[in-house]
DNA sequence: ATACTATTCGCAATCGTTTGCGCAAAGGTT
DNA sequence: AACCTTTGCGCAAACGATTGCGAATAGTAT
């Protein structure tokens, strides 16, 4: 920037009010101050600018791993919304793993980022109102933290969960049988809920049994489905909490000879790519993944911009697909 | 930091060396230092630190699409490999626009990044040459770009096409249909590189008939297989150069009463997890995407250390990845 | 007592910007 | 002709760290 000043026989101080168009610069000065920064092929440094204005521009999304079809659509929606504003997103992962992401929170205050977004690992409490005590901007992403006041986003995991469930009681389906999620994230326990309520609203009285705790996987799903599949009243339907494990109970069913559809029906939930190429392909509940990042980076831009508002709590609707592998209770017979 | 000093009653240059370890200081002094910084719960300004010493412990990443399975694989690797030395990386999305890939190659460098990890959009001969000009640290990933002299970690893709093709071979095919990706991008032209030497190594000769071009989508690999099985005398293999095109070939195959792998084998390339839950479990040949990300971080800090090495081409090993797509020629008469 | 070597620490410049303050010239008003 | 605005610009102090250099003290050998 000296060299530019220099060369256009100006000060910095001209140099810079040019660059940032932050006071009136006579037109043969800036002329001459553009120029010299193409012949120079000047680049203003950010970090000395983020030092002095206290603002680097730079987002951090914490999540617990970005290769997850569901978080990298998540991803993809915050990082194309950050870029539209001039902001770009530092990447973390955190495993699940509460150390790490400690870790990760840490680095992203001392670079100084202007924001985060999280999504948490598991109860995350301490580490929210750390962040919070150091006035940083923050907005929780797809996950329910309670008793903290806090920006969120989430999706209406309850709601997705009645969807799905009242969706097979209207086929006629009464037992039906439900594979979780790990309990310790609030989503997974949110759709459970949704599959009572659900139940409930038909008179359909829960059984115990036919609740499943799977971990999110492949492998769990179809375990949990052989386990279910294995009873003496075994269900006709199953509500599995997410897709990945929707599909390890199709290969279930299949390999024990049930039709899918016919003798079982399954709903999933998340829609991942891999549902629509399913076989069958799968009914399931979508969750608006990309539109959640994207209303997640722009609540946080809100927040950074007034960081007095109240926090707020969007929760968005999920919204039930319906592919093929559904079909009325006793479609076998017939 | 100044105030860190004060409590402890010495100099900001104390503290310096005591957080940094880099001249010996008294315990007692030490002592006070540090548990300074704890009461006043002190975070070191990364961003001066970074002004100062002229480097960041933060890397790039260009990538067209992040959310994109087989990107969100390298990154992943690209991500843990540079928390584990220290760094963060900033993620960025082209979108295959040469124009948006150079503003993020801008805004990196004026961010003062360490290196860049580039995966480009297309021919981006030019951006990756400024780069260069600018000193910068760089490796290009998953692209093979001529005539410049770079650091590039990329998978044997032609090895890969011949891999596939020649599996198909020895099971006895003779025709063998090739549903190509877009032709712009290297690792997709050089599947089909593959493809042919397979061809002539086993003195088969190439019927450019048989060679459709797709572009890499579920959609495009569905219309191409119908183009190709709808011919007089149709392919009784096909090679697909993605997975999601493969199982669009897949549907195709099915919808026209062709049984696979009975009627027509079919094999695709990247492994991604789709491939594994596909009906059937798809035959096809994997890439190494983790490790991809590991390689091309290592190298690039690798570069980072030392800018003056000679540029360095890791290729990476492609693997036949045996599932139920594939069966021998004429497996339908039996 | 002198001189020399280690050891421990602080001063102040520096990295590349932004920005409050003030000065000078030009133009307008009485 | 004196005074006031406006316009256009530069000086120098920040921002929060790192680091070359030198000063002070203590210890040791002469």
């Amino acid at each position: 920037m000296r060299d530019v000043a220099e060369r256009a026989s100006v000060s910095v101080t001209t140099v810079s009010h040019v660059i940032n168009e932050t006071r009136p610069v006579s037109d043969e000065l800036r002329e001459r101050v553009l120029t010299a920064m193409q012949e120079l092929g000047y680049q203003p440094n950010l970090l000395a600018r983020g030092l002095r204005r206290g603002e680097t521009h730079t987002l951090g999304m914490i999540t617990p791993d970005s290769a997850n079809p569901f978080f990298a659509e998540v991803t993809r929606g915050v990082e194309d919304t950050s870029f539209e504003q001039g902001y770009s997103v530092i990447l973390c992962n955190s495993d699940g793993d509460l150390e790490k992401e400690l870790v990760y929170a840490n680095v992203l205050a001392e670079k100084r980022v202007d924001g985060i977004l999280f999504v948490a690992a598991g109860v995350s409490t301490e580490h929210i109102l750390a962040l919070q005590a150091q006035r940083m901007p923050l907005v929780v992403v797809d996950r329910d933290i309670p008793d903290v006041a806090v920006d969120s986003v989430l999706t209406d995991n309850a709601q997705g969960g009645r969807l799905a469930t009242h969706h097979l009681i209207e086929l006629g389906h009464r037992r039906i049988g439900c594979i979780t999620g790990p309990s310790d994230v609030t989503p997974s326990a949110d759709r459970v809920t949704g599959y009572r309520q659900a139940l409930e609203e038909g008179s359909i009285p829960v059984d115990e049994a036919l609740i499943i705790k799977g971990g999110f996987q492949y492998e769990s799903g179809y375990r949990a489905a052989r386990q279910l599949l294995a009873m003496d009243d075994a269900p006709t339907a199953i509500f599995a909490c997410n897709d990945l494990m929707a599909v390890g109970a199709i290969r279930a069913a299949l390999e024990l000879g049930r039709q899918v559809p016919a003798d079982l029906s399954i709903v999933g939930f998340d829609d991942v790519r891999l549902a629509s190429f399913a076989n069958p392909p799968l009914t399931t509940i979508a969750q608006p993944k990309y539109e959640m990042g994207v209303v997640a980076a722009t609540m946080l831009l809100e927040r950074m911009r007034d960081p007095d508002i109240l926090p707020r709590r969007r929760v968005l609707d999920t919204s039930l697909l319906l592919r093929q592998s559904t079909a009325p209770a006793g479609a076998s017979a017939s």
